[in-house]
DNA sequence: ACCGACCTAGGACTAAAGTCCAATTTACTT
DNA sequence: AAGTAAATTGGACTTTAGTCCTAGGTCGGT
């Protein structure tokens, strides 16, 4: 359940790369973990995997974008850094657009590599915690059964009981069973509460 | 009080490019407006204007990424876009983290160009909306008094209105009365409707 | 000194919501 | 067929919140 350690992964075609990038994020006790291709990389990641991704634009076979792409293809979320010995514009764009954290033409600075995947972990951490409480929330909204839900609509709605219990057709009192047990499922102590948790979870209110 | 028509605001120290850029936008239909200098444009500009910025990269005196940066300091909010004759790579990704539209390179393919200008009115325009939104809700607010205001945060934060009597060393009678005011100045029909109010405009709950 | 805001508060209710209790009807699973 | 989760409802209250009306005290500005 709880996602792997972070690790920052390497995918560069060229063993040289890899060895010296290695070395030097090992050097401030960076966790490191290579991979040869795209391909390599994509074959092993899941979802689970923390940390970010520092890849080589221009690779045999797929490249740094195209590898950008199938990994949010498969919900794999990991902030993405560039490196490249020759990179263009157009493709530094792209790739920024498309959210990537850097865009490092080689030879890359030390200390301006680290920057960057500092930055990186710091957005994953942050991506990792909102994922999480959004997981947390939504395996207890999970717990409401249809009726429920549809009384939660109502009541973050503003409106009153006898409100919901006319439009659902039935009455205040079972509004009132149903609205305790939600208040109890959500662990909500209050009004406000609930309507802040539904605001998050997304659910849209009537009208 | 209402921001200026929205156009198309071309920051470019070549007369030529200028005149094209005018042309081209022009014959779809968008308002332009053309600079020689950044200095000229941030002269003019004012926070009520709307659209988006067409700008060189390169040009003598201030270039296209100084002024985007002055117009953050400036308040003034306008999506950008980067024209450039000899981009590099390094500057794109500058820009591109400081929130650009886009960032292309002469010569541009007028469709490629105006895609970028649609995109860049259309963030526009959702910046101004939510930017009108956020104001009018702060209005609303103002119209509070600080007795009100801390009341609404006891409100918000699921307390009842004896805890916050107790809290603020009143009556509960007082709490119903601001809390009243309170709806009734917010134009709140409901709890739900006060919590996601203060929720929108970043009021903090106790605790 | 007077005015207008702001904060205060009591009386007298009305209405809405929450809390115990217990109970019935379905729909679905084992 | 028995068991279970879900949805339903009633009774009997207690707590909270909201609604009128009235009204005293404080303060800063004219």
């Amino acid at each position: 359940m709880s996602p792997a350690k972070p690790a920052v992964y390497v995918v560069d075609d060229d063993p040289s790369v890899r060895g010296a990038m290695k070395r030097l994020l090992k050097s401030v006790g960076l966790p490191v973990k290579t991979f040869a291709s795209a391909r390599e990389f994509l074959d092993q990641a899941t979802p689970e995997w923390s940390g970010c991704l520092m890849v080589d634009l221009r690779m045999p076979g797929m490249g740094g974008l195209d590898l950008q792409y199938q990994l949010n293809a498969r919900q794999i979320s990991l902030p993405v850094i560039f490196l490249t010995g020759y990179g263009t514009v157009p493709a530094s764009v792209r790739a920024m657009k498309a959210g990537a954290v850097d865009f490092l033409e080689k030879p890359v600075d030390d200390q301006t590599l680290l920057d960057a995947v500092h930055k990186a972990l710091e957005r994953d951490r942050g991506a990792k915690r909102d994922q999480a409480e959004m997981q947390a929330l939504h395996q207890r909204l999970a717990a409401l059964t249809p009726r429920e839900y549809e009384v939660l609509a109502f009541i973050i709605s503003g409106r009153l009981n006898k409100q919901a219990a006319a439009a659902l057709g039935t009455t205040e009192k079972t509004i009132k069973v149903h609205r305790a047990r939600i208040m109890e499922k959500l662990r909500c102590a209050s009004l406000a509460e609930l309507v802040r948790l539904a605001e998050k979870a997304g659910i849209k209110t009537l009208d």
